[in-house]
DNA sequence: CTGAAAGCGCTTACAG
DNA sequence: CTGAAAGCGCTTACAG
């Protein structure tokens, strides 16, 4: 055999070795797919309206994915849409997916999981709590964060504090918004239900309450905004107005997504470590560390962090 | 035969036929693929820093794509990587895709496109500008936007103008570059050469150089930036330096991202369609319109537009 | 434990 | 023009 043949040099023996491995055997995702009766491919379905967000999700879950050769498969989706359901139903039953990634606000919705698991189809859900078997969860503590945001607030000395929340459809509207009242109300403080608004996630949302808001008198001296998107929209007005962030007003913002570094004076915000999450909500869809059987295990857990920057300080006095 | 018996009601037909349509042959992709030897996937290979391009870049894909049942393969890269190019050769011919859609810089990569070539893949590049059969190609015309930026920094009476480019590893750096000398040459004005410096398209970036530029004395008036983010570091800088804008600096971006609305004032901008060019780079590569050889057919060609905002204005005739 | 066969769900080339 | 067979590149269940 030419394998163990004395008359090969040692030094062709590891060439050809590494050729073969070189050329090696990259089985095709599609016949092994065929066979299998399940595809290489993960899903990643999400409403989120954020572009950073996406992005970041996306760079996670491939960070998770690098060294396999699973495919990330993208699916931008709208809940409002007539057609939601049926898309994601054909684009389930079709791809044959190994599994999909569920971001908020489309990880809350108990319709498309039912349907996911009709199709037989692993699914990890990112998602502020945990609604559903823990090995299925990413969990985002949304509360203890904004509870952070309270406590810098109060400690600065703000009591007239406005918060604007996002949208109802949203768990992690209702999680921030539970965990920054809890936290104020633990210093004897309260959000005034005038300031206490409901926005939307976006920009625009942000500016028009913002106006409502800063129209107000007495005005808050404090805004805590459920996403920096939002607060950007409260700089845009309170720059019409001339209201000075942080003298007149403080503001702060969540996700810590590259619009805090970006607005002036530097946005604090709480930080959610999102391409972080992707890694793990991969690790938990290929079941690494944990039994074998999918949704076992523990739920990842995720505790966002309040980074302070220019935008808060303590009220002016003359205020 | 049932189909035609006089005794089953139309209604009950028509019924039948729609739970057909509904239930209906939705041939599996990984079989047809396998058939094929081709996938049913398209891949989006991007080495493009901005969340924003990224993701409008991808919607526009998808929306070309609406209504087939191909899907997008995302597949970020870094072409400065040891490994970048050895990756991406095993992500082609391991997913055997359909096709791919390549955005700047990769887009300008010949080696990439040699090996897509080698490996018979079926490819889209855009780029600002024509590198390739013209069938190949969505262009850019980012010269023609960068000359509008020109003429309305010109028209408004500026001189002493400064440009902040991209990385020259970009041709959209050069083509922005050029197009705005070109415009400004044809005004009679040029910009001074301490005043034209190399960015890398990042916000830090952009602070470095403006912490430079706005050093100077005299200082520019205006200063024309190769994209939105560097333009919002020359804000971050300005803002430091009690600079007003538009009073005493005006600012000119490129893209037309939502950054240059976050920013106060509104940033004046050169937009580039990106989810538009994302649909027209799909429908090139699907050969719509177009003879069946793939690469036939004509350059599909976009003109960037200047989107007059806040951030513009007259110099002060004091300064 | 090893090795040949059947099957995954399609397409294409070929015989009738 | 129609219809049955072979084949795409794997995996799994089964016979030896």
């Amino acid at each position: 055999m030419i394998n163990d043949s004395p008359f090969v040099k040692e030094e062709t023996r590891l060439k050809v070795n590494a050729i073969i491995r070189e050329v090696g055997f990259e089985p095709d995702p599609q016949a092994r797919g065929l066979a299998f009766r399940r595809s290489f491919l993960i899903g990643m379905i999400y409403d989120n309206p954020t572009p950073q967000y996406v992005v970041s999700m996306q760079q996670g879950l491939l960070d998770g994915m690098r060294g396999t050769s699973y495919g990330l498969l993208v699916h931008p989706c709208e809940r409002g849409s007539q057609t939601y359901l049926s898309d994601l139903r054909s684009f389930i039953e079709r791809q044959k997916l190994f599994g999909v990634i569920l971001t908020p606000s489309v990880s809350e919705d108990e319709r498309l999981v039912k349907m996911l698991r009709e199709f037989d189809c692993p699914y990890v859900r990112v998602a502020s709590v945990v609604l559903d078997k823990p090995g299925t969860m990413v969990v985002t503590h949304d509360a203890n964060g904004a509870a952070e945001a309270a406590h810098h607030l109060a400690g600065l000395g703000h009591t007239r504090i406005a918060h604007i929340s996002g949208p109802p459809s949203f768990r992690s509207a209702h999680e921030r918004r539970r965990g920054f009242r809890e936290a104020l109300a633990e210093r004897g403080l309260k959000v005034d239900p005038a300031m206490d608004r409901e926005g939307n996630y976006t920009f625009e949302g942000g500016i028009a309450i913002a106006r409502e808001l800063l129209a107000l008198n007495p005005r808050p001296t404090a805004v805590f905004c459920g996403n920096d998107e939002m607060a950007a929209g409260v700089y845009k007005v309170a720059h019409e107005l001339s209201i000075s962030i942080p003298k007149d007003l403080s503001v702060i913002g969540f996700d810590d997504s590259t619009t805090a570094i970006q607005l002036w004076p530097p946005l604090t915000s709480v930080r959610l470590p999102v391409r972080d999450m992707g890694r793990l909500a991969i690790d938990k869809l290929f079941g690494k560390q944990e039994k074998k059987r999918p949704g076992a295990g523990d739920v990842a857990e995720i505790f966002p962090k309040l980074i302070p920057r220019e935008s808060t300080a303590a009220p002016d006095p003359r205020a």
